[in-house]
DNA sequence: GCCATTTTGTGACTCCGGTCACTTCGCCAA
DNA sequence: TTGGCGAAGTGACCGGAGTCACAAAATGGC
């Protein structure tokens, strides 16, 4: 068993649409780049079209007033973000920063109506899409409302083993992207000097282990026992 | 001044489709009564279709298994529940219990599916009552990361305000239904003791009222500042 | 390879909010 | 009217989790 479950993105926060559909309703769509740290647009902003993620990787975020942090999602290639604005027309809902430097597609409100009244079909798609977000938010409260800490950190790690996650034989699983622990707090939603605690207690215990700046699950069984109430 | 704002059911929690649309929809629907208390479905059950509901009043709720439960929405005549099963053949992603005596109407997938064969459009309509859907639980999410308890339990109140509020003059609202503490505190995600305790010192403070059973704004300005953090 | 700058680790302290244990109130029904 | 019962009010207590203040590591530019 050596090299396994090659790199495909997964299915679930980086989903875009279909193959076929994707492809031809951002031929028209103009690339944007964005270096890393950038902003993308912030909450409030009028949200003029959506974008689709070639390369890099993006956050959603929601700040307070106070200046904490919440991660709403990890974004890599494949994704479709800001599309809630193109439906209602209404300002964006979240922040969107490039963790790194970023390719993106931008598709105009316009140019997508334009595309829809054409290809109606891109409706069907978008419903899938925004189910599987539904779902994935409410996952988020339900976690947020009932889990201890250490059930939230279980979670978030596995939600990007998931978006993220490279089988790397006998069951261990790496996160490919460079995530800090303060950005694991902002996604648990939890402080950050809780998210070391626990990730060193889960290190001593072999649930986890950090590899050249990669967090790796060793164990997820495990993980997901410690993810249940 | 005197009656104003008719009992318009309200477009955010109680949205349902279009009139044209939903009318067709559910003509074809099998109708269903439900009793005070009855359990229409749980989380995790097998979802084999949608509901309209027709009359009465349900509640969305998910529940730990230790017995807490988070209320997640009230839902009035017009509203539509179950439609992500029929999206995408997963399990309910929560329960859905009536308050009391309620009627609704039944769609099976195989009906919902025939019908958007013949009416794509309903694909449009679903798209924009699931991005309204998003918009509320990120609107949670932001609330139960940034809000204290009072910021928590006015917002709760406000949104009870949005649907089923009604103006009874000088700015008052008064939520025409009848809904404890006990249930405020499973919205906000709070303990029952404290809304108590809350809401208390804003009935000294003469931000809301309580009459006959039914709970009152009498100050929404003020209210919606104590839901700003 | 070395220094500057982020990240991470950890203890001590604090406090918000949950829990417990009652009391009091209000409503309906006998 | 009265008794019963569920909803609401209130205080005392406790504990989980945030905050603060550093020390220790790791990272990355030069």
């Amino acid at each position: 068993m050596g090299v396994m479950a090659p790199n495909r993105p997964s299915p679930s926060l980086l989903s875009g649409l279909p193959e076929h559909l994707s492809a031809n309703l951002f031929t028209a769509a103009t690339p944007v780049k964005l270096a890393a740290d950038a902003v993308l647009f912030m909450a409030g902003d009028a949200g003029d079209g959506c974008y689709h993620v070639e390369d890099g990787l993006l956050k959603v975020t929601m700040m307070s007033r106070s200046g904490n942090e919440r991660i709403l999602a990890f974004l890599g290639p494949g994704a479709i973000v800001g599309e809630l604005s193109i439906i209602d027309g209404l300002p964006r809902s979240a922040s969107v920063v490039a963790v790194r430097n970023a390719a993106l597609s931008f598709l105009s409100r316009a140019a997508f109506e334009d595309f829809a009244k054409k290809h109606p079909e891109v409706y069907k798609s978008l419903v899938t899409l925004l189910a599987t977000r539904l779902r994935e938010t409410d996952a988020v409260i339900a976690a947020g409302s009932f889990l201890p800490l250490r059930g939230r950190v279980a979670c978030t790690l596995l939600e990007l083993a998931q978006d993220f996650g490279q089988d790397v034989g006998s069951g261990r699983i790496v996160i490919r992207q460079k995530i800090g622990q303060s950005d694991l707090a902002a996604m648990a939603g939890i402080a950050r000097e809780n998210v070391s605690r626990i990730l060193n207690d889960w290190k001593r215990r072999k649930l986890v282990s950090r590899l050249s700046g990669y967090y790796c699950l060793e164990n997820k069984a495990q993980l997901e026992h410690e993810a249940e109430l």
